[in-house]
DNA sequence: CCCTCATGATAGTATTACTATCATTTAACA
DNA sequence: TGTTAAATGATAGTAATACTATCATGAGGG
């Protein structure tokens, strides 16, 4: 898992100056800087502060990222690929397509609740900071270069596994693409409200997110249907 | 109109340090960093800047508005209360609830096409800086104080009109509070994508967003009813 | 034993995000 | 008309951030 994950991350330019997956020090960064984001928040976090929690100089960090945006960047494309290789495990050997994307949309929306079996990278700390922090990923004004670079294809990629799921469950549906990354980035925002702003859902909805977007889902495609 | 949108943008703690509407300082600095918020983007756009653009000095600034992430709340409040306001003249004197549902859900998704008739606010500006930085808006780590505070109440009123006219037209809806805020987010989101990350579209997604939208609630709430 | 490379340590610069102070203008009022 | 308070403008200064540059050290490989 941990190389399927390696190849997955892989883009046309690398966010990275060089591969922190492959020494022990870009090893530490990654771990800490997941630990570091998650309790300070994208905003208070520097590279001085991870610098100090590593115990090292700020100067070693910067021979790995240019800067705590691709550093982001680089995590929020750990957490995508992760999510996508997931989805391949949760749907192997399911070959009737409605019961195929039911299953898919349930592993995309599920939260993760184990730390998983990562030496160097807490798992659910890395769900918090994609639910927080990802939209800072792509909302800049330097979204297109970046997208260009290759910078978001794990996310793409996830959305277009799902969207090929809904197309093959309804072939004449009108916006499987439009559908398929509102489930996904949905997902992650009604889990943002659902802890910080509940005004804006039913009372204990967040373990039925799931729940909710497969009835969305075969919503709009039963009105295809019929 | 004007009157209108100033008591709306009213809450429990203001934002600002003094009004910015009640001042021609104050609407400058509103006029210019809607300008600059919009051409720099959220992160290169700093008080300094803004402050030159006006013609003015920095600390005049910080009289009105504590830090730019104040600003940008709002800016962003405004926006909303703005799209709330328009909702309910848009709405107005349909009686027949599944038409009003309609009705609001192009109102809300609707794209802002003109200036608009405000002296000092560029509504076309505004709605860009809502597409691309309202996100950065409420996802801090500071999220549940601002929130107390009433910081978010105009995106809040706007979520629950649209979640009244979905229990008018479906009162069993399981999920009516999430569905509306699925949509007003959704469709800003979407926008985005259809901006910057077409691949996660379909082709001239852009002018039918809110086809979609109607199309999605509508589903979701056949699937009740049938 | 030498060479290279990764790291560590230190220092320095430009910019940002403020805060403080004081002078000047204006508007208000007596 | 003079007095005063409030708003603004101008300048300066501080602490933190986001880097960049330089050099020493130490470990591993040939």
């Amino acid at each position: 898992m941990q190389r399927l994950m390696q190849v997955s991350v892989k883009v046309t330019e690398p966010v990275f100056l060089k591969d922190p997956q492959a020494t022990d020090l870009g090893r530490r960064i990654l771990e800490q800087s997941v630990g570091l984001i998650d309790t300070l928040g994208l905003e208070h976090f520097t590279f001085r502060k991870l610098a100090n929690a590593i115990g090292t100089a700020e100067s070693s960090i910067y021979r790995y990222f240019e800067n705590k945006h691709n550093l982001l960047i680089y995590l929020v494309g750990w957490y995508w690929s992760w999510r996508e290789y997931k989805l391949v495990f949760d749907t192997a050997n399911i070959t009737e397509p409605t019961k195929r994307l039911e299953r898919s949309i349930r592993s995309i929306t599920t939260p993760v609740t184990d730390k998983g079996n990562f030496e160097y990278l807490d798992l659910r700390a890395l769900h918090r900071i994609a639910v927080s922090e990802s939209g800072k990923a792509y909302m800049t004004k330097e979204v297109d270069e970046e997208h260009k670079a290759g910078y978001f294809s794990s996310f793409k990629r996830l959305c277009d596994r799902l969207r090929t799921n809904i197309l093959e469950v309804c072939p004449d549906h009108p916006y499987p693409a439009l559908l398929a990354s509102n489930v996904v980035d949905g997902a992650m925002v009604q889990r943002f409200f659902a802890e910080h702003l509940p005004s804006l859902c039913e009372k204990n909805v967040k373990n039925r997110i799931p729940d909710h977007f497969v009835d969305l889902v075969f919503a709009s495609i039963n009105a295809r249907v019929r």
